[in-house]
DNA sequence: AATGAATGAGCTTTCATTCAT
DNA sequence: TATGAATGAAAGCTCATTCAT
């Protein structure tokens, strides 16, 4: 893989990390080429260049912000039993879903109308980044550490409500914004709480 | 109130209603009034003798769902304590979400353009939805029988994961359905649940 | 004629009146026939019974208007001089203008594209209004008490000064707009004064 | 300032000459882009690579044409006394009204309903066009060559006069026109002469 | 590789007009 | 007579996409 080709992919990465800005800040149909192309300080045609159209970078912005996000949270390496360690992904979450992706809810809520595979690309997504917390929530009842009704239902639980968290901890200032998470990441621990 | 006025009401109910369905299918942008009056058998330009625009039909259709789904929640009037109230409220909540409104998700999250007095109205439906909730949360935590780290938190993430329930219900069939929403509902209980 | 013809003539006379306002407000173009029936209180509809449609509205808004104003104008019966009487009519017509009609202009601009009989009436219109001024002009000629270079154009240079009065002279306040009025129509005489 | 940019330059030229041209035939409300658009043999769309919307072309049109039309009158440099100075102003300026923009009178009745910046905009340009005319009239009245009722009624009246020439002189032929002209230019030579 | 330009389909909105009642 | 309702054509505008350079 020679100098060109690097080049090239670090100029994609660009492309990707802005256009997830604006997807995530607009969803999918009211964000435009225009707006990510700007960002980049490039014309519309331009991303043309890398990507075939709009579908497509989306795709990418969604599975750049999935893998990002999946892997810091997989390298999150907490010490301790599965509780510490649940705690410490739902805070870290949380964390990055109120600080950096804002809106991701919005860019994860994907048009019906996509192709089925982009759609299994980013079912696939999902899965993995699921796994991360499945793991654990498994691990600790195995361990007896915790007790769940369902797991399908506790980790659809848990996800759900940090997604949207933006949704309410955005307006917030530094401090409170800090405890209402932390408040949220306890809660959500009484979801898979032994009885 | 005459037969005129009854007919325009029963008119204008049927146009919000399609609208409810249009946008909770696609989402504010991906909407448009073309699929709006389809449904209706009128053309596009009917819908402006009812109302102004996108945006107030938007709305309405926000304001509608809101209240009827509201009201369904209020009148479901459950004897017992308050365990016996909130998981009957969080099972039909549920059930709404899943078998008729699966992409009100899509409808709440409203464009972050729109009018002060637009946002503001409906930022007004969710809290009086919020309190139906709240009260029994409330009531339930004050006789003993719930314990909460943070009533926001806790009501927060009741809301989340029963809004986004049909994400992952609706493909199911009849029975896998009944029994996930079901387990849901269990799961959200604990929540609540007394240490 | 009877009562039922008498009331009809009342009616098409007051739909008139309220065509002449809004179009001399905003100009043919921008003119809407819901404007005209709200001021009427009745429904766009409604107008359909009396005029078969905008182009029929807006000449018989023109006709009326023009010849209202022209009779106003011949019944003013100065005694005096041409130089007399022509000063009155300039100040009548400026009056008219500016207090009553101040978007007149925008009115007599009709569309190029109407029909030949449609302008053909409202070019009658305007040589009947002309002529008034016209005859005193040529009498004051006549009388060695007016010269002028040539008479169409001393004409064209009044009519087309004073339709324009308003858009200077309207946002003037009581005396001061009482002033400009006079100043104008002094002014404008210097177009017929004696070498 | 590059190749491009002059070849920009000179496209949103011809995009203005021809949209002052539509915008003059028709006036503001009735204009539409999909004519001008025609006219340069493009797309309707494509004037917006250009310009944001209906009103910034049309205030384009005006600015040019208003900027154009003053620079060719400061421009003339007529010898003589003040008399013949007005006279030669009044002349080209009609010529220019009848033979070159024979709806400008449309174009500048600009729609009450524009943004302020836009209004003042054009009211700047018409102050300058006018200040052409009087600085001439005023130095006419100090050197005692002209003697005016009033100078603001005096220059209304002009302008008024000119603006709406074309209104009578644009059907005459030949010859019969550039009389009528003349005799305007004479004719409104009286509104200044001296008592 | 990137740009400026253009396109065309699709959208929201307006409004004169028609018509059953 | 008058109304409420509906229509359909046309307008302004947006934007993903294409392409010559």
């Amino acid at each position: 893989m020679g100098r060109v080709q690097r080049k090239r992919d670090e100029r994609v990465r660009r492309i990707v990390a802005a256009a997830a800005e604006v997807f995530g800040e607009r969803g999918y149909e009211a964000a435009n080429l225009e707006d990510v192309a700007e960002r980049l300080d490039v014309t519309k045609g331009s991303l043309y260049y890398y990507f075939a159209g709009k579908d497509e970078l989306a795709t990418a912005a969604v599975e750049t912000l999935g893998t990002d996000w999946t892997e810091r949270l997989e390298k999150l390496d907490t010490p301790g039993g599965a509780a510490e360690r649940l705690r410490a992904l739902l805070r870290e979450h949380i964390a990055i879903a109120v600080r950096e992706y804002p809106a991701a809810l919005r860019l994860f809520l994907v048009p019906d109308s996509w192709p089925d595979d982009l759609r299994a690309r980013i079912r696939e997504l999902r899965r993995r980044h699921d796994l991360v917390f499945r793991r654990v929530v498994r691990e600790g009842v195995a361990a007896g550490e915790f007790a769940v009704v369902d797991e399908d239902a506790a980790l659809q639980a848990l996800h759900a409500s940090m997604s949207q968290a933006p949704l309410w901890c955005s307006h917030l200032a530094g401090d409170a914004q800090d405890r209402a998470m932390d408040h949220l990441a306890d809660t959500l621990m009484k979801l898979v709480a032994p009885d």
